[in-house]
Parts: C-alpha cells; structure tokens; sequence
DNA sequence: CTTAGCACTTAGGTGCGCCGAGTGCTAACC
DNA sequence: GGTTAGCACTCGGCGCACCTAAGTGCTAAG
C-alpha cells in the first residue's frame, strides 16, 4: 500500500470524474490508467484516501468523488503546469494588443480568460499603493462649476465634475492649479490628503473655499483610485457548467455582482502566496462560494493587483492555472509599455 | 359567450398562472374570481380563447397557460397602471438623490429597478443626438503624448491618451486647442468629423501632423458617446426567476453580457411607442432572448435612451410596468439638475 | 502486500395501476 | 342564443414492486 501509488490514484480520480462528471469507480480506474496493480488493490487504496477525507462515495454503491481537500491535494501535488499552445499564445498575444487605455485592457483580458477557460473570469484594477500623482488639471466649464481631472503615474485618468462656492476666473484656475501641482507632484496618490492640509496656508485668502472644494475633489478622485474595482466577462459559463446545480448558481452571480465579496477574496489570495494561488470549495470563508474555486494570481509590476477566474470546483485545475499564469504575464507585459 | 367577458377570463388566467406557476384551470378560475357564470362557460371560452391562439393546454388534462400573444394581448388591454406605493417611492427618491456623477446615478438605477422587480435591470447611457462640444482639453503628459478631453453638453466627459507623431509643446498645444475649439464649440457631436475637413487648412504646416491626430482622437471620443452603452444589475436574480428553465438561462445571460443584442433591442423599442414599452418572448427577433420578456421605457429630456427589465415571460407586468415607469420619471427628474 | 472471489448495498430504470384534475361534448334549460 | 349540468374520456404524476448494473467491503488465499 504504497504511499506514492494513493496519491497517483487521487490524481487519476480527479482527472477522470473532472471531464465524466461522474462518480468513479475502482474497476473503470484501471481500465483507463494502467495503473499496475488490480481492481481489488485499488479499493484498499480508495478506503484508504476516504479515511483521510479525500474522496467520498455519493452513496453505498456509488464511485468516489474528490473532497475539497482531495481537489487542494491535487493541487498542490501539481509541480509543473505546462504551458499552453502556441495557437492559445498567439491569440493571447493578438488580442491584448489592440487595446490602449487601460479599461480597454482589462475588458479584453477578462473576456480572453473566460473563454480560455470556459469560467467566469475577474480582474482587479491595478492596485495604485505607489502610484504618483503625474497631473492634474481644472476645466472651467461654467462660473462655479469645475471640471476635475487626476491623473496618476499608471495611466490612470479619474475626473469629475464638481460646484466650487463661488464663481472663479479661468486665471484663479490656472494659480489653483500650479499651487496642487507643485504641492502634489509625485506625491503617492494614498498621502495626498496629509499634503493637502499642510498647503493650505500659502493660498489666498478669497480663493480658500474654492481650493478646499478643489481638494476634496482630488482627494475623492484618489480615493476612487484605491477603493478597487473589478471587472467581469463570461458569467454565461457559469450557467454552463453548474449545469446540475442551479440552485447555487443564484448566490454565486449574486457575489459577483456584489463585488465586495470577490475583491476581499482576492486580496486575501494576494497574500496567500506567490505562483497561481488556488481556492477551492469550503476553503473559502464566504458561504456564498463555498461551492466555488476561484484560481487567481497577481499582475503587473509588483504582483498586487489579480486576475483569475471563478468556476465550480469541480473543474480543470491544472489547464485553468497555465491559462490564468499565461493571461497574467502578458497581462503585465503590456502594461509595461 | 360575451366579449367582455372572454377577456376578463385571459386577464384571470394570466394573474393566477403568473403568481402560481401552474397551469390553471376553468374550475380554479370560478372559485378564485367570482366572475358570475359557472365552469362549463369558463370552458367554452377558454376553448375560443385557445382557437384564437391566445392560450395553450400544456397536455390533454391540463389547465391553460397564456401564450405569448395571449401575454400580449393582456399587456395591451392594461389601461391604467397602478402608482406605486408611498414606501417605494420614497426609496426611489431617497436613493437617487445621494448621485452625483452621471456613472453613480445610472448605477443605483438599475440597483434600485432590479430590486424593485426582482429583475435584471438595464439603462442605457443617454443618447446624445444633439448633445454638443462644450468643451476640449488637451494635457501635455509626455513629449509625444497627449491626454485628450471630451466633454459634452451633457456632463459627459470622455478621455483618452494619445501619441502623436511628432512631439509637442505646451505652446503648440494651447494654440491647436483653440483652433478646435474654435472650429467645433457647440458643433453637435455627429457632426464633428464633418467639421474637422474643413478646417484643417488653417493649421499651421509643421502641426498638421499633430492636429490630425487629435482630431481622429476626438473624433473617437465623440464615437464613444454615440455608441450606446449599458449598465446592469441583477443578475442572480435571473437565476431564481428561471428555477425551473436553466437551460435558457445561458443564452440570456450571453446576450446580457454581449450589450450589443440588448442595446439594439433597446433601440427599436425606443421607436416603438411612448409610454412603457414591451416585448414578449417570441416578439423578440433575437434567438436567444425567446424566452424572455423586456419592459422598457424612455427616459431624460427627449426620453430617446431607455431604462427596463428583463425577465421571463411569465411576469407580473402591470407591477413592472408601474415601477418601470417610476424610475425611469425619477431618473429623468434627477438628471435634470 | 496483493489478489480473487463473493456477499451485500443501492441508485436508477421499467412496468403497472390508480387517482385527480381537467377537458370536450351533449342535452336540457332560461 | 347563451348558459348550465352531467358525464365519459384523457393523461400526467405518484406510489409500488421489481430488476439490473455498478460498486463496495471483507475474507481467505497467493
């Protein structure tokens, strides 16, 4: 009963109940993997792996099926993903780099994931912890009301319209303006609130309201830049593949739209680890998902930012890990420019 | 065999199998509604009701479910839509009123109408057939690139960064920005490439280069408004409506996710009628929204982009319709400050 | 430790009969 | 003519018994 033989039994029920979505059974086990030894052996094994909590039977007579901890074994027996196709690249590649800005980037990647992977693909924008401030800019668009525009080292351009108390001129505009620029530039976007308030001295007495007005503006914009967002594509797979569960598929779209619960969720997968993190089923503190995996990992310069796909656990971990590895370098690559 | 009396009997149908989900039946329908005739009538007319095409048996000895038509017909025959109640309109007023920005108001729309229906909301982004150039902006990043600044009559601003073929000064751009402003202030959007031939002959030589790239870039920008956009929400609620048909739930989440099936849709409403607008399941010229019924209805000053529902056949309209209308009165009310 | 053999369990499919809801039709009624 | 009561008829769904196939655990031998 070697140890090294139960986990490539766990492995080959794992793959096998993935693409037949039903239980199996120690006599089909051999059949398709030659593994050498007999139906009977195999069964001691299964016993084995059941104790451990690994693989259950849906019932007495029934094949096992994997456990969330049998598919987190799996997983992390996993050493080398490989990569994918050079058709899949190639369309990686020609796909991501039509786009510009950056919204525009990160539609095409979730869209390009969701069908790599046939789930429901997330990403989160860019985390901005060092991104500078790189411009700003007023718009006088009528007496008293101002166009804000903050721009931020990654690209990023937030604006808003916004009501100052009393009218100003285009020339106040412009003073306002060199004042924040000078205050501001290259200030990382989470401090600009403490520069802010020492500033406030050097400005004229007649425009103070307007700048406070002016600088709650900069700083929601900022704001705006740290509070994460995410984007979504393929919740249609999802539908797909629950196809025998309909009944928890209502929570999980629910999750998704709520976004709160997936952002949280990736920030803590952020931590986890380095590599393609992986969350499978009950592992996750969300009741909403705990029928659910979801396989991220960071992008970008300093990895904090993630992408990743949402699915049911029972899915294909290994080719959902390359692809979402795959997605992420190139994803950082063209951000890079 | 009245007239009158055959669509009282549809109206009845329609009202229970809406709220129970079964087929109904000429003896439920008697005891139900105290229409003042007996069952073996009720049959007769359902028998005409069935030749006409407005109701089907499911099987032999069944009750009767409203078809498409019958639906139809139904939602034609509806004079007068109740007002919501005072509670709903408060949560309508109070949940608006917190927006500012034109994305903030949009979104709590469709958060509010599709927990108001326990439909999956949709709006579109307003129209902006005579919206015009209010004001252009452009912000030296870079030697090479430029972030250009569209901003409509409407509030709408656009944004986008450029490079430009050879690089720029502050001075070159002020001054080509004055041209354009000059060339396109209150130019309806439509119109702007139009413009922008004309008047590329008083550019100065060297930053004829530089002013074509701008203007394909605002033109864009311009584009970018004309082409419709959505926001939805509610999703999951999707899930729960359609319990028992996960199989069309795919195909409608797919045209949801696609924008451009719903969007067109959305359009030929709008030239449909004034009012509160719908269309039933097969009504629907596309496919995979067969199944689905949408409730729409313009809203904004000239009421050309639309906010509304989708959902499965079996709805309950008038309530729908009624907090269709609602919002969409709300929503044209806060988007005129 | 592995294997063959065997008794045991059980989900799921099939055939059967019954019940109830619902219909259409006919003949009487107003 | 429209309305009603009565009645024969139809079928879907349910419960029941039955059987089969797949799969297991265990024991005893290799």
């Amino acid at each position: 009963m070697s140890e090294p033989r139960r986990l490539e039994v766990l492995r080959a029920i794992v793959e096998d109940y993935v693409h037949s979505r039903e239980p199996v059974g120690s006599k089909a086990l051999v059949e398709r993997h030659h593994l050498g030894v007999s139906s009977a052996t195999i069964r001691n094994d299964m016993a084995v792996l059941e104790e451990e909590g690994l693989i259950v039977a849906p019932h007495t007579s029934a094949g096992r099926i994997p456990t969330d901890k049998g598919y987190r074994l799996f997983v992390d027996q996993l050493s080398d993903l490989k990569p994918l196709s050079a058709a899949e690249r190639r369309a990686i590649q020609t796909l991501l780099e039509g786009a510009d800005n950056i919204d525009d980037i990160l539609d095409r990647t979730v869209r390009l994931l969701s069908q790599l992977t046939n789930q429901v693909a997330v990403v989160q924008y860019p985390h901005l912890g060092n991104a500078k401030v790189r411009h700003i800019e007023f718009v006088l668009l009528a007496p008293a009301q101002v166009l804000v525009v903050l721009i931020s080292t990654t690209g990023r351009v937030e604006q808003r319209v916004i009501t100052v108390p009393a009218p100003v001129t285009e020339q106040d505009l412009h003073e306002l303006r060199q004042h924040f620029l000078q205050t501001l530039a290259g200030t990382t976007l989470t401090r600009i609130t403490s520069h802010l308030a020492d500033a406030q001295a050097t400005i004229p007495v007649h425009l103070r309201g307007t700048a406070a007005a002016l600088g709650r503006a900069l700083e929601q914009l900022a704001g705006i830049n740290r509070e994460d967002r995410m984007v979504m594509a393929g919740t249609a797979n999802l539908a797909r593949a629950t196809g025998d569960f309909p009944l928890t598929i209502g929570p999980i779209l629910e999750a998704l739209e709520e976004q709160v619960v997936m952002l949280r969720l990736l920030s803590e997968m952020e931590q986890d680890a380095k590599g393609v993190s992986v969350r499978i089923g009950s592992e996750n503190p969300y009741g909403s998902l705990s029928e659910a995996s979801v396989v991220a990992t960071g992008y970008g310069p300093d990895a904090s930012a993630m992408v990743g796909i949402l699915g049911p656990t029972r899915m294909d971990y290994p080719n959902t890990m390359a692809a979402v590895r795959a997605v992420a370098r190139y994803l950082s690559r063209v951000l890079n420019n």
